[in-house]
DNA sequence: CAAACCGGGATCTGCCATTTAA
DNA sequence: TTAAATGGCAGATCCCGGTTTG
C-alpha cells in the first residue's frame, strides 16, 4: 500500500473528529493531490434522502459535498413552504449545490427582496427553479438591495423590472458596480454620438433589450461600433437604431454577428445592390442580422425565385423573419392565385397566419368574381 | 374596410475562468 | 491552500396582433 493511499485512510479514519488542517501531517502531504479531502458521508445520505443527484451535484461543485456545516433541511423546507415539490428541490440543489450553504435568515431575507419585484410567490419559484444560480450564486443580500435601489433609480417602470428579473435573471446576482457601469457605458455611447438625454437613451435600450445586463460592456462596445463603422452611420441613424430594434442585436456574440452583417453584405452584392441597400435594409430591420448566415442566404434565394425583387426585401425585411417553409408556402399560395408582387407589394408576406389566411381568402373570391364578369 | 406600422412573447441557462475570501 | 464569489460566454427565430393609417 502507497503512503499516499495510507494517508489517505488515516484522514478518512480521523475526519469526522478532526479538520484536516489539524492533523500532525505535514501540510505538504495534506494538500497533495492524490489525497484530496473526503466528502462528508452524512452529508450525502442527507442529500440521497432529498433526491439529489450526487453525480450532478459533485460535477459542478465539488467543495461543497466536503462542507460540514450545510443547510439542506433548512433550505428543503424553506423551499417547501413556498411551494415546492421534493423534485424541484432536489432539482435545485442537484443544479446548484452551493444553494445548501446558505442560513435560513439569509434565505428568508434573499427571498423577501426578490419578492417585492414580483407578484407572487409562485412567480419567484418559477425563475429561481429554471435558474437556481441567479438566485444563488451571490451571498450578498446588501447588494442584492443596492442593486435594486440602484435599477429603480435609472426610472425604468416597475414593468420593466418585473421583466428584468423574470427573464434575465442574473441581473440581481451582479454586483451593483457591474450593472453601474453597463449604464454608464450605454450613457458614454449615446453622448459619443452626440445624443442629449443619456439617461432616457439607456433606459430605452435596456427596456429593448433586457439582456444588456448580463452581458459584459465589452461585446456591447464591439457591437455598437461594427455597426456604427461598418454601415458608416450618421449619428443620428446611429442613436435611432439602437434605441430601436436596433437594441436587441447588441447582445449577440460579436463574432457572429460580424459573419452575418458579412454574409449579409456579400450576398446583397451578388443580387447587385451596394452599400446603401445594405445599410437601409438594417436600419430598416436590423433584426436580419440575427439570421444565420447559411439560412439567411436560403431565405433570400427563395424569395428571389418567387420572382421577387431585391429592392422590395431591402424595404421590408422582416419578411426574412418567417421560416423558409412559411415563405416558401406562402409564396405558392399567392402564385396559384395569379398574386402579382411587383405591383401589389410584399407586405403579405410578413402577416400573421390568420391574416395571411384571410387575405387568400378575399383574393380567391375576388378572383371567382372576376371569372364570372370579366370587365 | 384593409393595409401598414410597430412592438412584443417565448426564453436565456449552465458552464468555465479568474479573482477574492477564508 | 480550497472554496466562494464573480464575470463572461455560446446559442443563431418565428410568429402574433393591437393600433394607426390610408
Amino acid at each position: 500500500m502507497s503512503r499516499v493511499m495510507l494517508q489517505r485512510q488515516i484522514l478518512h479514519f480521523l475526519r469526522p473528529v478532526t479538520r484536516c488542517v489539524s492533523l500532525p501531517v505535514p501540510p505538504r502531504a495534506c494538500s497533495s493531490k492524490h489525497a484530496p479531502p473526503p466528502e462528508n458521508e452524512s452529508l450525502l445520505e442527507n442529500l440521497s434522502i432529498l433526491g439529489v443527484d450526487l453525480a450532478s451535484a459533485r460535477r459542478r461543485q465539488p467543495g461543497v459535498l466536503r462542507r460540514h456545516l450545510t443547510n439542506e433541511q433548512g433550505l428543503a423546507h424553506f423551499l417547501q413552504s413556498k411551494g415546492a415539490d421534493q423534485e424541484t428541490v432536489a432539482s435545485i440543489i442537484s443544479r446548484f449545490p452551493r444553494s445548501i450553504t446558505r442560513s435560513c435568515e439569509h434565505l428568508e431575507e434573499r427571498w423577501r427582496l426578490w419578492r417585492n419585484v414580483f407578484r407572487s410567490d409562485a412567480e419567484v419559484l418559477g425563475v429561481l427553479s429554471r435558474s437556481p444560480e441567479s438566485f444563488f450564486r451571490s451571498s450578498d443580500n446588501k447588494n442584492l438591495e443596492e442593486n435594486i435601489c440602484f435599477l429603480m433609480t435609472l426610472g425604468i417602470t416597475a414593468r420593466d423590472l418585473h421583466r428584468l428579473v423574470t427573464t434575465a435573471p442574473r441581473t440581481f446576482s451582479n454586483s451593483v458596480e457591474l450593472n453601474r457601469s453597463m449604464v454608464e457605458f450605454l450613457k458614454s455611447v449615446c453622448v459619443s454620438f452626440g445624443g442629449k438625454d443619456p439617461e432616457r437613451f439607456a433606459r430605452t435600450v435596456i427596456s429593448r433589450n433586457l439582456y444588456v445586463f448580463i452581458r459584459s460592456t465589452g461585446r456591447i462596445r464591439a457591437n455598437v461600433e461594427l455597426l456604427s463603422g461598418s454601415l458608416r452611420l450618421s449619428h443620428a441613424e446611429a442613436l435611432a437604431l439602437f434605441q430601436s430594434h436596433g437594441a436587441q442585436i447588441l447582445d449577440v456574440s460579436h463574432e457572429s454577428l460580424k459573419r452575418n452583417l458579412e454574409s449579409l453584405r456579400t450576398k446583397l452584392r451578388s443580387l447587385g445592390c451596394g452599400e446603401d441597400e445594405l445599410k437601409r435594409m438594417i436600419l430598416n430591420y436590423s433584426l436580419v442580422l440575427f439570421v444565420s448566415s447559411e439560412r439567411l442566404n436560403q431565405k433570400l434565394d427563395c424569395l428571389m425565385d418567387g420572382g421577387i425583387h431585391v429592392q422590395q426585401v431591402v424595404q421590408k425585411p422582416k419578411v426574412l423573419d418567417f421560416s423558409i417553409d412559411c415563405i416558401r408556402q406562402r409564396l405558392h399560395d399567392l402564385h396559384g392565385l395569379g398574386y402579382d408582387f411587383q405591383k401589389s407589394g410584399i407586405a403579405v408576406l410578413d402577416s400573421s397566419r390568420k391574416r395571411f389566411l384571410a387575405k387568400l381568402e378575399r383574393l380567391s373570391s375576388a378572383e371567382n368574381e372576376d371569372a364570372r364578369s370579366p370587365s
